[in-house]
RNA sequence: GGGCGCUUAGCUCAGUUGGUUCAGAGCAUCUGCCUUACAAGCAGAGGGUCGGAGGUUCGAAUCCUUCAGCGCCCA
């Protein structure tokens, strides 16, 4: 490419222009497939897929952003960086949405039949199911396109459908008639961890069971009267001297007139309203285990919408369960059996996609034992095989693993991997395997399909298709996920990689924060408080999302986001953008020649080599702990601080001069100094990097800052030395420029100033004069304090600035007199500390030490001060 | 009920093993500037006894105990 003209590069940077242009050169040159290379390390991310119904939200960007980075920084890093992108087939969510897509076009899930409604279901993830991978490339992502996966793809299918049959084979995996977590919204069941608890207002029923052959009644509390017309059993506590007398009596049964037996369990809690309970053993979690301890009779009163069934009496049947709980609260208190009936404060279980409360439910469902997976899984986390971070995350792992239940795999869905079971239609045998019974005429399979997660828990391996691409791939390094699906998908991958792979499927666990909004609510379609990112993108670039949440997101805190706080991340690319313009502004004229790299460094060329090297230190230390929060604003500092505000205003006088070697080694190693900011700073930002990367100097086609070298640190080009002397000169001009400030001095008016000491070296004063604006500087030891002059003392060095005619007294007793203050209650502290005998008998001697020299030094300034102070005031 | 996390400047948050002005950054505020890279900018300034109480220590934002408030997860 040509070399560009300064003058056709805009003032401020336009992500517009850039972004996509990039974006396509990327794709084109494909220069993040990956293949198989013996030589290099592997370097995995596996994508958390997102959902084929899904839009891209603040929190994919978040995500993804974590995941280019890291991904982005190991391939500089020399690795073989493999990002393996895809989509997530999402039983329910799809399901629902295509159900109501059909429904819109008078089209009945259940009378165009299976087959029909899943050709449906692929036409519509062909047309929308790859919109969030194309809303992804706006954000920048550097996945292996080549790569993307689908988890029913039919390698996929297969890979799902195997996993099954083996797990059943090994007996991991049963069929089973169980409680299980009703959807009535979606008709089928749930796993536990798709049940939401919300706390809810509701009320707390009291009603009188009448005891047979006796005139007493039992009082039972429940929240649930509905559920009565179900009840097996009243149960109290043993130990309940109440109720003593009653355990083995039998009551009738209100409104259903069944006789039922009075039970003692120790489940009971005595404190809970009459401290007798109705037992319901078909439709509540507890009751059921009751049912099982004392083998009461189970009677189902739903259908499978949560309508009553004919388990009922009739004029109660085939009515929702809200309508049924009115006319059973009304039959009571008809029949004055109604005792009270109290607010009361309730969790109630929803279904996370159904959105409606879910029904304890029996039925036939296929369920996986997890203890024997959960151990070995434990165990590598345990071990520090796996890694979270942050780290407390394990804390809930643990807590979850150890007390894992079983898990319900079957729902009652089309849209997702049919159970490989048949049943034979005569003798009703079970067959499992990856292909249908030959005789499959004989055989009906199993109408469910599995939970998603019992997909996709086989990522990590399975978007690997062959044994080689397993065994240089796997396992994979690191996976970027939030932490509520910690249970749903990261324990479960991990010990499907256990189980199927027998290794781990990834080394570290990112678990990303929460974004909220300002005001730290959750981002939720209902409120509107959900910016949309394509939107944000085009306001502001993706770059400048990429590193305002980055920059806002510390490991493991919330993130309070709002557009405008892009503003952040478009204010600094449009620094670097600027830096970038005064180099090419400056290349029009300099030649830039490499081989006058390190000639004619002087102590700012020492520190800001030190300063790059130091901070690539720490951002190396930074990234390896996870640290991106901290990484970003090494750089940002380094960027914005060291080379914009001090390093690019140091060299302006030796570029401006009319050395043509000096200016040539000055803008050459501040270019190659700035090349090397950059790609540190590219795995954040890709965009405006790229950019400048290549308007910075002419690369050939097809080359990329996304594959260049990452810079090394060099620890040797640490140099204290270099950074001491830079502190002190920085130290004397914002001296100066307080005075200014404080003086009202206006910027364009230079003034002349006086330094009091024989530190300052002849190179450091031309620094000091443009920086500070001085027009005559004189240094020596001997000076005496001009007259009319504003003073500052900082170590042994006192600056005078004077300023006849322009010095207000006042101001500069303020000054002075605040100046004073703060080293008095300074000294005072000191002082308090060595004067403290256990203090100088227990610290360690060099900071005993250093307090002393501390001391001293103020001191002095402290005397110098007070004469200036002093002179003042007699003038 | 059990567990986890948080509380530092007006706001959002850093602060690694206790020890150099360690009390910091960004935003916001105030003052002065269109200084030939950048007003999406530059220079300067103000602002917090680190949630409360107690303890350990020569020394605590940092360690311990306890209380309060907020948030999340599990039952």
């Amino acid at each position: 490419m040509s070399e560009t003209v300064f003058s056709q590069v805009p003032k401020a940077y336009n992500p517009a222009d850039v972004e996509d242009k990039w974006y396509n050169y990327w794709y084109e040159h494909e220069l993040y497939h990956s293949e198989i290379d013996p030589n290099k390390k592997p370097y995995v991310i596996p994508i958390p897929p997102p959902n084929i119904t899904g839009m891209l939200t603040m929190g994919h960007i978040l995500n993804n952003t974590i995941q280019d980075i890291f991904i982005r920084f190991k391939r500089m890093q020399g690795f073989n960086a493999c990002w393996v992108p895809g989509t997530d087939h999402a039983s329910i969510a799809t399901e629902t949405k295509v159900t109501k897509f059909l429904e819109e076009q008078g089209l009945k899930k259940k009378e165009i039949g299976r087959e029909e409604f899943l050709k449906h279901c692929w036409r519509w993830k062909e047309q929308y199911g790859g919109i969030i991978i194309q809303q992804l490339k706006k954000l920048g992502v550097s996945c292996d396109w080549r790569r993307e996966r689908f988890t029913m793809d039919d390698h996929y299918y297969y890979e799902v459908i195997k996993a099954f049959v083996d797990l059943y084979k090994e007996g991991k995996i049963y069929r089973g008639y169980r409680m299980v977590n009703w959807d009535p919204a979606n008709k089928s069941a749930i796993s536990d961890e798709e049940v939401i608890y919300k706390t809810v207002q509701g009320k707390l029923y009291y009603f009188k069971y009448p005891l047979i052959d006796s005139n007493e009644f039992i009082i039972v509390a429940t929240t649930r009267p509905e559920t009565m017309l179900g009840d097996t059993a009243v149960a109290v506590n043993p130990s309940d001297e109440r109720y003593k007398h009653l355990i083995g009596k039998k009551v009738k049964l209100p409104i259903v007139e069944r006789e039922i037996p009075v039970i003692a369990d120790e489940y009971v809690d005595k404190e809970f309203g009459t401290g007798a309970v109705k037992v319901t053993p078909a439709h509540d979690v507890n009751d059921y285990e009751m049912g099982v301890r004392h083998k009461l009779q189970f009677i189902n009163i739903f259908n499978d919408d949560a309508t009553t069934n004919e388990n009922v009496p009739e004029w109660l049947q085939h009515l929702d369960r809200y309508e049924v709980r009115k006319k059973v609260v009304a039959k009571f208190e008809e029949l004055g059996l109604l005792h009270k009936v109290e607010d009361y404060q309730t969790k109630i279980g929803y279904s996370e996609r159904g959105n409606v409360p879910i029904e304890p439910y029996l039925s036939e469902q296929w369920f996986m034992k997890m203890d024997e997976l959960a151990k070995p899984a434990i165990e590598v986390v345990r071990e520090g095989k796996i890694k979270f971070h942050p780290k407390h995350w394990e804390k809930t792992y643990f807590h979850w693993m150890e007390n894992i239940k079983d898990w319900c795999i079957s729902r009652q869905l089309w849209w997702g991997h049919r159970i490989p079971v048949w049943y034979h239609k005569q003798t009703n045998e079970i067959y499992c395997d990856v292909t249908p019974p030959v005789d499959i005429e004989n055989w009906r399979q199993d109408e469910d399909v599995l939970d998603t997660w019992a997909s996709s828990w086989l990522w990590a391996h399975a978007i690997f298709k062959t044994e080689e691409e397993r065994k240089y791939y796997y396992p994979t390094n690191t996976l970027v996920t939030g932490p509520d699906i910690i249970f749903f998908w990261v324990a479960r991958m991990i010990m499907a990689g256990m189980h199927f792979m027998k290794d781990v499927p990834f080394r570290d666990v990112y678990f990303t924060s929460i974004i909220r909004d300002a005001q730290g609510r959750k981002m939720s379609k209902s409120l509107g408080n959900s910016p949309d990112p394509l939107e944000v993108i085009k306001e502001y670039g993706a770059d400048a999302l990429r590193f305002t949440v980055i920059y806002l997101a510390p490991l493991g805190q919330d993130v309070l986001f709002s557009t405008e706080k892009c503003e952040l991340g478009r204010n600094f690319a449009n620094k670097i953008w600027n830096a970038g313009r005064f180099l090419l502004m400056n290349k029009e004229n300099i030649k830039s020649d490499i081989s006058l790299i390190d000639k004619h460094k002087d102590f700012a060329d020492e520190w800001i080599i030190s300063r790059l090297n130091q901070t690539l230190l720490q951002f190396n230390k930074a990234m390896d702990e996870f640290e991106i929060n901290n990484a970003i604003k090494l750089i940002y500092s380094f960027i914005w601080n060291d080379y914009c505000d001090w390093y690019v205003e140091m060299i302006k006088s030796r570029l401006y001069g009319d050395n043509e070697e000096i200016k040539s080694a000055v803008l050459t190693r501040a270019i190659s100094i700035f090349e090397d900011a950059l790609k540190m700073l590219h795995p954040f930002m890709p965009f405006i990097t790229e950019e400048l990367w290549h308007l910075i100097q002419p690369r050939k086609t097809g080359e990329s800052i996304s594959v260049s070298d990452f810079p090394k640190t060099d620890e040797n080009l640490i140099k204290e030395i270099a950074e001491n002397e830079m502190e002190f000169v920085k130290d004397i001009i914002t001296a100066i420029r307080n005075i200014r400030g404080e003086m009202n001095i206006a910027p364009s008016k230079k003034v002349n100033a006086y330094i009091k000491s024989d530190e300052v070296k002849e190179h450091q004063i031309e620094y000091i004069k443009k920086l500070a604006k001085v027009d005559e500087l004189i240094v020596d030891k001997n000076i005496t304090k001009p007259k009319a002059s504003a003073s500052a003392v900082l170590r042994d060095v006192e600056i005078f600035v004077p300023l006849e005619g322009l010095i207000d007294l006042d101001i500069e007793k303020q000054r002075l007199q605040k100046e004073i203050q703060r080293l008095e209650t300074s000294i005072a502290g000191v002082e308090k500390k060595l004067s403290n005998e256990k203090f100088l008998n227990n610290a360690p001697s060099e900071i005993v030490e250093k307090e002393k020299v501390k001391l001293q030094d103020w001191q002095e300034n402290l005397k110098k001060l007070k004469e200036i102070f002093n002179n003042l005031n007699r003038k």
